[in-house]
DNA sequence: TGCAGCGGTGCAAAAATTGCAACAGAAGAC
DNA sequence: GTCTTCTGTTGCAATTTTTGCACCGCTGCA
């Protein structure tokens, strides 16, 4: 690959704003990429990375241009998943943002299918706080992001977005119950995300407006949060969607949710940057998401 | 410009279908740059190419991979004009495809006025017919096309459009008259653009549907067409928007418009490519133009 | 003050690209 | 049928570019 060599090359080098390090891991000697991008530097007329004592950092013009070469680097990969698609080979990588409050059960549930049905493409999760989704699409980290409430900005695109009420667990709501009330959480011990999640906000928010402080505990899904089964007076705040069937039934706890005009809801949304064209495969997999947010 | 000169390369040999004619525009020797391609081939593991005994022909992956190189010359020149332009120099070129229709006055106008506010940009002119947008703005031969009732495909995108009545120009007609109608140009000789032209194609169509066939005459724009001063029994047909109003004086001819009921309105619209980011100069172009379109 | 880390540079070796000339093959003229 | 005339392609030598090694100057840090 000759001719992408040099913005990999460049790309590598403001991942690490290092060249000796970029250097070392495109197997190269530092002088000579680092002639390399002067050279660059002198095709396109301008500094592409500043100059600091301890390494490099992309200049202005740099992130003008650097936005240019992984836009190119990305129609490259779509262009070749195109042909190998219509060669009948499905193949390919699609790395995902995931939300944390996605994270335990709904996403690698619809992952997982997908898989099954292209067994040649490799899927990568990352996950995403919420306040890092524009970053990560806009270094193309990752192809697209499914995330709760994520933080928008006009470099980004809604593909797809479904609101949800949010969900309580706890060993002592009984099926069927009305839905719940914040004042109802009060003085219960409550389990969520960690701070970055796009419900964690929302629910603060919410708490916030009814001056409510509430009492947290941290966990990530809910089969590590076992306490909710043994103490009565212990509920876990999640997505309906992210919550294991099979796991709540074997805990034996009850899923009530939260009423819609207490708790703000929540937008479980797809993001995708806009000014790229989203590759094949990646294109897929939203769809597979897209069909699961019914 | 080291790593551009290879994609410029592919897309002349595109152009040319010739790798010697390319090479000959590109004052290298066929042996070099056929070899160019021929490791650009073995980079991307597809044929580019297909080798005919009279030259090449883009195969189908290259009629893929040529899209991505063309839309990252285009990216690249985005990036240095957005540059350019935070420097605070606007300078730049902007390639439009007119619509015969518009070529005479109109287009003419809005650009020289366009010249005066950034005298840095050249303007490149191409007459397009309408049947030929599609292809021109897929090679990226122009920026952008402003046309009249253009033949639309799935890679278009419009970004402008408006409709206007038909104008009739004559000796013989009083100011103010009512609208004519289709059969009052029975009997008259018509001078209208040759076929290739939105507004004759609507015409055409007008005249079809009534069974009435009408008489024309081939002008390129007003000035030209001078019989109609002279000779009572002739009429210009054209989009009003294409008059010159002091040509028009000086001619001594008058305006009415067609019914709108009797022969088709003509559109004019601003099109272009889908998947490509308008340059930010042609953006400015885009933006004078549509201002004129009311 | 010295050390460690960084980007940049001179120089010679290595690798690539280039142009020239010649080749095989196919279409068209005759 | 042959001959001519295009085409892309290739061997080879000259040229140009790129590379790695050692070293330099600089800056922050101890």
């Amino acid at each position: 690959m000759r001719h992408i060599r040099l913005y990999r090359a460049v790309d590598e080098v403001a991942r690490r704003s290092s060249i000796r390090a970029a250097a070392s891991v495109l197997a190269i000697s530092p002088s000579a990429l680092n002639r390399q991008i002067l050279g660059l530097e002198e095709d396109l007329g301008v500094e592409l990375f500043e100059r600091l004592p301890r390494g490099v950092r992309l200049s202005t013009a740099g992130e003008i241009y650097i936005r240019s070469f992984r836009l190119h680097l990305n129609e490259l990969d779509r262009a070749a998943a195109q042909i190998a698609d219509l060669s009948g080979l499905r193949t390919g990588a699609v790395r995902v943002g995931v939300g944390p409050e996605l994270s335990a059960y709904f996403a690698p549930s619809v992952i997982g299918e997908f898989r099954s049905s292209f067994p040649g493409v490799s899927v990568e999760t990352v996950v995403t706080g919420c306040d890092e989704a524009s970053a990560a699409l806009n270094n193309f980290d990752v192809d697209f992001v499914v995330a709760a409430n994520p933080i928008l900005d006009g470099s980004l695109e809604i593909e797809h977005a479904e609101s949800y009420p949010i969900a309580c667990l706890g060993a002592e709501l009984r099926r069927g119950e009305r839905p719940l009330r914040l004042s109802d959480l009060q003085d219960k011990a409550l389990i969520c995300h960690r701070n970055g999640s796009g419900l964690r906000r929302a629910l603060d928010a919410a708490f916030a407006a009814k001056r409510i402080e509430p009492r947290y505990s941290i966990a990530v899904d809910l089969a590590t949060a076992d306490a909710i089964a043994h103490n009565p007076q212990t509920t876990l705040l999640a997505l309906e969607l992210d919550i294991d069937p099979a796991t709540a039934e074997r805990l034996g706890v009850t899923v009530a949710s939260l009423r819609p005009d207490d708790a703000a809801e929540v937008s479980v949304q797809i993001l995708k940057l806009r000014a790229r064209r989203t590759p094949v495969i990646a294109a897929r997999l939203i769809a597979a998401f897209a069909r699961r947010l019914i």
